[in-house]
DNA sequence: ACATTATCATACTGATTAGTATGGTGCAAA
DNA sequence: TTTGCACCATACTAATCAGTATGATAATGT
């Protein structure tokens, strides 16, 4: 990796950690500034505004911090209901970067940008519909296996399991992390439920 | 209503407003008066800070738009599956103020505030609270009428039916109106599920 | 009528914001 | 060797922020 790859890279990082904690709008590019050894100069080299950083961010950092948790449970068994479980609880508890008090920096983003950023709102939709994509991959082997009825729609389901993804991530800022494992039995009962 | 009173209430109606869409950090006192004759004076006499208004705005305002539609459906009928369902329908469709764009306010601030806010959390949490109770209350009144087993918890499902609301207000925002017929339709089978 | 206080209005402050202007340095191609 | 550009550093700007200082006016009790 190239100096300037570093410093690009020192920058997102740095951008990541705030954001995921304080918001996009509340993060200023002085403050992502501080605590490194990048200069505005820099910044401003390397990305020609706040809005292209972020964006970045969202391609860049957040899909390598959410994805491989996600493709590593899907498939990893013969029954997709493990598979599904797996999946939310991983995201829930395995992930070292991310804390329930924060929850998840894609679904805060979400939040914050959908409704006032249309090209934020464009990544982070971009980014639900590969996830999306995924789990109605798998629901589809479950239903070419005879685990499931096909009388359910796959989409339906695999947005339903993001729903309530997006769901916890926000119980859980406010309930804390006990809430979770009360809620992965509820979503386990869920899945049994889908037959 | 005095007079007094009435600039109280232009105040908290104004900042929902801005807030509901922009965020509490993104929304500045300066914007809030820009629109109204209400002054900086006038303001700061009626509260002490930005975060007591925005204290107020949660017991007040976000109260008053989200509780009423939600005691209307609970007890309303005999079933309480109708009744679960026909709360969250209401809350998402039949309320005039609120959008799919900029999803629920008090769902919005709990993403962006109570991470980085004690008293917008616990403000927040209560808030929270009181609807787990009402919907507690639905079910245990279900169970007694032998509509649904005892061997569910109430907390576990009250707590779960928040949770997909949260879940759908947020993905309402990056799918838009759409995917809430599509969610009722699997809200709906999850509740059917639960016998 | 008078005093007191509630309710506001105006003008300010210092801090912070995103972004720019300008120049410097090192490396790569010519 | 020189030219040019990628990469970065420093110092700035105009706008915006939450909050304050100070005084005016209106309401209210005595």
């Amino acid at each position: 990796m190239s100096k300037a790859d570093a410093t690009r890279t020192e920058i997102l990082k740095k951008a990541f950690d705030l954001i995921y904690k304080n918001g996009y709008q509340a993060t200023s590019i002085d403050h992502i500034l501080e605590t490194t050894s990048v200069t505005k100069g820099a910044f401003y080299h390397h990305f020609k505004s706040k809005e292209e950083m972020g964006i970045s961010l969202i391609d860049d950092v957040i899909k390598k911090e959410i994805w491989p948790t996600i493709v590593k449970s899907l498939g990893a068994s013969k029954n997709f209901r493990t598979n599904l479980y797996k999946m939310i609880k991983d995201l829930l508890i395995a992930n070292p970067t991310l804390t329930c008090e924060y929850g998840c920096p894609a679904v805060n983003l979400i939040h914050e940008m959908a409704p006032i950023n249309e090209r934020f709102k464009k990544a982070l939709k971009k980014n639900m519909a590969e996830w999306r994509k995924a789990i109605e991959e798998e629901i589809i082997r479950a239903q070419e296996a005879g685990q499931l009825s096909t009388d359910h729609e796959p989409e339906t389901i695999a947005l339903h399991v993001i729903t309530l993804y997006h769901g916890v991530r926000n119980m859980g800022k406010v309930l804390g992390k006990s809430y979770y494992a009360t809620f992965l039995k509820e979503y386990n009962r869920y899945l049994q439920s889908l037959q």
